[in-house]
DNA sequence: TTAATTGATATCAATTTAGTATCAGTTTTA
DNA sequence: TAAAACTGATACTAAATTGATATCAATTAA
């Protein structure tokens, strides 16, 4: 059971790129480069965060992306919600005889809790959060945007 | 995101039928109709049930499928990993220049965390306990097994 | 003016999910 | 003993989703 397609894991990862440069332009080309994602479907994927309000974008040379929300507004959620719909266990899964009074149906209590816990686990996690942790992590070094050769460990 | 495959929700459904008849050996043809599912589709998941100990079966007329295990033994997680995989938020997210030392990543760290709840939340529910929920709120009505179409709702 | 860029689509390939079909073997029962 | 009701095992097909590529027009900095 795989929770995140590429999609949200490119844009996660994009995301991360631009809150650690945020205010400047970075072209997908960049992006890509350093990320190690395909440019034309990384294309795509920036270009449905626009539509959702969550970068901007400038076009020409030395256009590219940047953030525009505040990165703690920004939720692993919403992200998933985007590529992937809304987090549902199933649309209804004992829609038939089960279940003899569809509204007091205890099994759709018990999955619409567990939606909820699920989906309150990926709200509490941000990419303000996630960047925090990861400069922090990585100490001193340059984080994210600086093509750093020099680590030893890859894979 | 949709978290259960028709695969998964069929096998519950069958399975909480079996566990309403704990004992009595059920048929593919029964299931099937009681519930509305394909029945060759539904013979797949009931075969995968045997491999995996949860189910037994008696061929030839008369035949059909048996509660294996204690209800209360059965996880939904258990049966989400037989016909969707283990519960994985991302095989490895950020494979690549994001983190320095792998070892210590901290978004594979959160990653992880959720996985445990996810994962837990599912462990939680049984076959059992649903039923359990299921029968209570059918109050002395018969549950699962009598194709009672006396119920007003239905979709 | 040219090169680097995004906007907007269209298309394709690969994978996963859902569903169907078939034939051989087993067991009850008429 | 033969037919009917079953499961075992597999092969196959169809549909949906996911992942990736390609193209052309418009924009902008140098
Ligand atoms: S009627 Fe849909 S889950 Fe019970
Ligand atoms: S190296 Fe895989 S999540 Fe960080």
């Amino acid at each position: 059971m795989k929770v995140l397609t590429k999609k949200t894991d490119y844009a996660i990862r994009a995301l991360l790129m631009l809150a650690a440069k945020k205010g400047s332009y970075i072209s997908t080309k960049a992006i890509s480069a350093e990320q190690d994602m395909p440019y034309q479907f990384l294309r795509g994927v920036l270009q449905e965060m626009i539509r959702h309000g969550l970068i901007t974008s400038k076009e020409g040379v030395q256009g590219g992306f940047m953030l525009e929300k505040d990165p703690d507004e920004i939720s692993v959620k919403q992200i998933i919600e985007i590529f992937q719909g809304e987090v549902q266990v199933s649309e209804c899964m004992f829609r038939k005889q089960i279940c003899i009074n569809r509204s007091r149906c205890v099994l759709r209590h018990e999955i619409m809790r567990i939606e909820q816990v699920v989906s309150g686990e990926f709200q509490k996690i941000t990419i303000g959060g996630l960047l925090r942790k990861l400069t922090a992590a990585n100490s001193a070094k340059p984080a994210l945007n600086e093509s750093d050769k020099s680590s030893s460990e890859t894979t």
